[in-house]
DNA sequence: CCCGTTGTTCGATGATCGTCGAATATCGAA
DNA sequence: TTCGATATTCGACGATCATCGAACAACGGG
């Protein structure tokens, strides 16, 4: 788990994955908590999913260039990655405000 | 296969469900012939996959709101939905956008 | 009324997914 | 250096998916 996590080419990700990637209620909810309340910790989407499971979803995240991962310390820090607006415009912004709306309290 | 179709109620789509039906290609490629061609025959899809296959796809879309079926005769009509833009404002549109410009030739 | 066209349904198969627990690795602190 | 906190990896499991071929159903035309 060495600090350089493998963050692909922004231009390499094709749009169906990223599709596939927010099509996922609690990676919808990692990336709406990031996009309001900015980077955050590990722990702060632990509740509710086992760490493996954690773990998983945030190298979904990763893979499709949404999420940025860096070590700091004993614990990993997420942020928005937000080349994937100038890679894809407004299509995260169009599913999170979606997300708000529709799905008020996951 | 009787004519009445099953349309799911509109509201009752979960954004997760539209966004898993967009995360493939073939769908995004009828999705994207349908908005730019207006309504077309099954037909116009059946290359390189099996009747069947094409058929689920279909399916797929239906259920997700994202298009209505419609008989005519022996064969089949599929029509965009444009409830969805009611339901999920600027989604198929952004998508189908992004599709456009990073997917020229699928 | 039979037949061809068209789409659906039904297994079946191999791939991927979401989830977990257990084992492992890394780091900071005592 | 030992320990606890934190995150990853590794099977494993059941569920879902994409795909196909074969069998079936519905319709229109000869």
């Amino acid at each position: 788990m060495q600090d350089p996590y493998p963050h692909p080419e922004i231009e390499a990700v094709p749009l169906t994955e990223v599709l596939h990637a927010l099509s996922d209620p609690l990676r919808l909810r990692i990336l709406a908590t990031l996009a309001a309340d900015g980077e955050r910790g590990w722990g702060a989407f632990a509740a509710g999913v086992s760490p493996s499971t954690l773990s998983h979803h945030m190298k979904v995240l990763r893979q499709a260039g949404l999420v940025r991962h860096r070590r700091e310390g004993t614990r990993c820090v997420v942020t928005l990655r937000d080349e994937i607006g100038a890679r894809f415009p407004g299509l995260l912004d169009t599913v999170l405000a979606l997300e708000a709306q529709a799905e008020p309290a996951s």
